[in-house]
DNA sequence: GCTTTACCTAAGGTTAAGTTGAGGTTTTAG
DNA sequence: CTAAAACCTCAACTTAACCTTAGGTAAAGC
């Protein structure tokens, strides 16, 4: 009995995948093509998955939101131990990991809402000279007059 | 004498612009073709450009600094007096548009970060069932407990 | 047993934001 | 005046993350 049915079995077809997991059937082909996830053939050549396969792609949804790209998170899936299903504390690490990340990228919006706020002071929206197209210096400089504007660029022009 | 030189000229030359504006000409011509900047044409078919595209193009950049894509640039950009050059303050009120928009990516990253925080205690990984995945209700809803780990799916899975 | 539903592969399409290249014209420098 | 540098258009290519379609097989329902 190799086959599942709609009853609850451990082997899900990709279609069961689809439902529960609430993605497409595609999506899960090109998934696996990534090596996100991993099924193996019934005798019919069709695929058939473990149950932790929507815990996997809970995950990787969960990272997409956080605006992971499929390749990190294959990364960071690719991680987990091979040998065994995941444990909860593996999920829990994988989740402290990504985390970090979210909070990065919050402290870098962060940094940039807060440099557009005190830029709209002065005015200096002009490239190169305003920390908000350089995020290297983003935290150290400080756009502070008018001074800033466009002159810089004429400078800089001249001497090319 | 329409030709612009490399002394400072008020019309500007495609690759003029590239060189201030630290962006390719490939990318100049792409944004005119999609509405973010205008030119018009000198007797050769050159394209010639007021210096204030150099403001729209640093904006343009700034913006999509914070994620926002070219087509909301470009809606917004369009909103912008077209009689006359745009002062300080129509820059200054576009700012504070974006940074509005900022504002809700960071809330919105913030309150996935904590969900995810809030969530490894429980596991509650399962789709359809748990906040992350569900954005609607990422405020209301919280998780609590393993009840919600595969339970709920097995039974929406026997109603379908 | 037959028909409908589910599944298979492979190739090509889609969107965003550009880049690259071909083939040809214009400007600029000397 | 001539050669090099800059510019022009148009089409095709790039990456990510899938979706769609075609042509064909397998499984499930009655």
């Amino acid at each position: 009995m190799t086959t599942p049915t709609t009853r609850d079995e451990p082997r899900l077809s990709v279609g069961q995948v689809a439902k529960r997991a609430d993605v497409a059937v595609s999506a899960l082909h090109f998934y696996e093509t990534k090596g996100l996830i991993r099924s193996w053939r019934n005798a019919g050549n069709q695929r058939r998955f473990k149950k932790d396969v929507l815990r996997r792609i809970a995950v990787i949804k969960a990272a997409q939101k956080m605006g992971i790209s499929l390749l990190e998170i294959q990364e960071t899936l690719s991680k987990l131990p091979e040998s065994r299903t995941p444990t909860k504390e593996d999920w829990a690490s994988m989740s402290r990991f990504w985390q970090a990340k979210l909070d990065e990228k919050i402290a870098y919006m962060t940094r940039v809402r807060d440099m557009v706020d005190g830029c709209i002071g002065c005015g200096c929206l002009s490239m190169k000279s305003c920390p908000i197209y350089n995020p290297d210096d983003i935290v150290a400089k400080e756009c502070n007059g008018a001074v800033i504007l466009d002159q810089p660029e004429r400078a800089r022009a001249a001497k090319n």
